[in-house]
DNA sequence: TAAGTTAAGCTTACACTGTAAGTCTAGTCG
DNA sequence: CGACTAGACTTACAGTGTAAGCTTAACTTA
């Protein structure tokens, strides 16, 4: 008697590298990097968790792949443009594509990333610096001031634990645990929120540009 | 007959929600937050895991518990001293204790933190800033730029994968994942490096300087 | 003193996790 | 035809947080 365990349907369409990184984005995007599991990834693609294991070494190999999958959204910096716009532009879409991925900082700031679209954003981001005028060292130090800013900014936004328009409405629960004897100074910013004084937003330029304007100086002409 | 399970030394010394918090943050110091389990953390201090659970309502409030105890070691800005100063020595205390507890900062920036050491040093920063000219909307801004920066740089530098003084020993074998070709700038920075023209350490007050530096135009006159 | 209550430890169990190890099956190649 | 291989699979293990309920000793009160 055969012994038939399977009707021959392994998968649809069959697995590769990239439908999995695709599925992974997606899943992550969904639920959050905790809710990324290889048995739940498996099940999204009509397989099971070890099948993924011929295409991916391990999950930190997966995690590596999405990551690169998100910078490789990031637009990258030409050499063309005056540098001040070309960094500003990088950083505001750095900024946005980290948005669309919330989870995607946190990853990003937490692992060795050497995928071939970092490598591709730094050394467009260096080369648009070194053109402008830094020296090899300046460049490095200037990338990591405004990387530190974009990352630094982008995890407190989205550690920020109501939405911007309810913020106001919300600020009033929390006024009782900031009792004026013991926070003068976060009672009354607290209050400027509640009354609509203060929109307590936080601006990603507003910082952005501060490490912008006080790096022209550090240029040395060509 | 009597039922004798237990000889009569339940834990040597009994549990107390500090007594947890204290073993929790050793351990999360030595093998940093992802080895922090209940189970490990209840053995380390002779107990099952379970027990822990009298004094901690779950694991999160573990982690607030042991985030308000590091950022409490953070020296807090004093009103007196000059705002430019004051926020040097504020984020370069904060510095200090991020790196001594490299599982913090990822810690900090991932949850949201409402202790009361937190508010204390929240609000010491605010007042630093308002009583130095800034408007309650600047000090805002200029608390969120500064706070960018430190956490910002101490994630980059926490996870740069080797130590600085092996920097340009390591950096020889990278060079081939770096082929001048397509990464020239990338390559050309390896290459400095290398050959000890530069030694590929970020300063942490170089960002620094440039927020405090543009900040000053935002005070005021009271 | 007896009874009742509580505090603070405990065991067990469940639903998850990543992945090592080994197995089955269909297809390709010599 | 026989061997090999790719790509799916099953099973199993050691770990996770914590819900539910049990045990025992100490304290409180009648």
């Amino acid at each position: 008697m055969a012994k038939i365990r399977n009707p021959p349907t392994p998968p649809p369409v069959p697995l590769s590298r990239e439908r999995i990184l695709h599925a992974a984005l997606h899943l992550a995007d969904e639920g959050g990097i905790e809710s990324l599991s290889m048995r739940k990834l498996a099940q999204k693609l009509s397989v099971k968790a070890m099948s993924l294991y011929n295409y991916v070494t391990n999950k930190d190999d997966l995690l590596d792949g999405i990551v690169d999958k998100v910078i490789s959204e990031i637009e990258v910096p030409s050499l063309a443009t005056d540098w001040q716009l070309a960094m500003r532009q990088r950083a505001t879409s750095a900024h946005a594509v980290l948005l669309r991925h919330p989870w995607a900082t946190m990853a990003i700031v937490s692992r060795v990333n050497v995928g071939s679209a970092m490598l591709h954003y730094v050394d467009a981001t260096l080369g648009c610096l070194r053109e402008a005028g830094f020296s090899v060292e300046m460049a490095d130090h200037a990338w990591n001031a405004i990387d530190n800013h974009i990352y630094g900014f982008t995890l407190q936004e989205l550690n920020f634990p109501f939405e911007a328009t309810e913020y106001s409405a919300v600020a009033e629960n929390y006024l009782s645990s900031i009792p004026v004897e013991h926070y003068p100074y976060l009672n009354q910013l607290t209050h400027h929120v509640i009354e609509g004084r203060y929109d307590g937003i936080h601006d990603f330029e507003f910082g952005l540009e501060l490490i912008l304007s006080g790096l022209d100086r550090f240029r040395h002409p060509t």
